[in-house]
DNA sequence: TTGGTTGCAAACAATTTGCATCTAA
DNA sequence: TTAGATGCAAATTGTTTGCAACCAA
């Protein structure tokens, strides 16, 4: 029975161990075994609520078991991303970054602001049936699509112009 | 006066030897030299007709001028890259693509084959303010944008579904 | 028992950089 | 003349891989 005494924090906390148990029925599908690190890097990365990279992953892995590699994290992001429970994410840096997808939402675009260099995920939800006609144009299907915009703060002031 | 003997590509020639004086007066502009080895670079980005990888440049720019060296290559490119001459084109990729921008059009949007590894582009006008208006969403200012879409041929008969 | 997993360190691959030598202007 | 440009080779950096020791099933 789940306890009624917390509060707020209840829900979300539900869903982990929700998704928690889905990784390991993945695992066990694959054939695929359940360790120790393989459960590191899970909570790690949903103890995470934003974009984090493979290196950031793997420092906070390793706060939960020291024993994780970086080889481990680089062979567990790919069956992560596999089995739906984290997105890869590629703006066009050097690393990619990996976001644990919360509830069911598909984020289709990115807006990266250059000057804090964050990255924003929103809905864009015709973008699929625009990708859909672009890649008819060409004779193809389309398999899956994304939207990029570099962005900065909105300047009120004139800072250029000389 | 324009020779009128030549017949279909005497447009397109032009356009590159005229393309060859903006790369030269953009050089002069920045206070950079016009040598050798950045002409050769130039001439072999546009004798490219396709997206071509800095590998594949370095060895069409020394079939012009063998001493054209790696490092030179991806010394200039960004300076091709910076006069709008030669657009960079990343699509998730471990090295980038690189075109020679023939004409004014503005694609917005690449296609990239799975299967055969192509690279279409494709114009998306409105596009831009798609993006604007996403960037919006977050009070940001969109600056550039890129749309890439994932596609194969189209499966007229079912090939998987075990 | 045993085949999948792991950590470690070496390997990779695209790109960048330090430096002594050239060369365009 | 001289500051910018070049080639070479070494360095960088995120990621991958070979291998012997481990361990989940």
């Amino acid at each position: 029975m789940p306890n009624r005494h917390q509060q707020a924090s209840a829900a979300p906390e539900q869903a982990v161990e929700e998704a928690r148990e889905t990784f390991k029925s993945f695992l066990a599908e694959k054939g695929l075994r359940v360790t120790a690190q393989r459960l590191a890097i899970f909570d790690a990365a949903f103890a995470h609520g934003d974009h984090f990279t493979a290196e950031e992953l793997l420092e906070q892995a390793r706060a939960i078991d020291r024993s994780v590699s970086r080889a481990t994290i680089y062979r567990t992001l790919p069956i992560l991303t596999e089995s739906q429970l984290v997105r890869e994410i590629d703006v066009g840096r050097d690393y990619k970054f990996y976001l644990a997808t919360r509830g069911k939402r598909i984020e289709q675009a990115q807006v990266v602001d250059v000057e804090s260099d964050k990255i924003y995920e929103i809905d864009a939800p015709f973008l699929e049936w625009y990708a859909r006609s672009i890649a008819e144009k060409v004779g193809l299907e389309a398999i899956s699509q994304r939207l990029q915009v570099q962005a900065r703060p909105i300047r009120t002031e004139k800072t250029e112009e000389s």
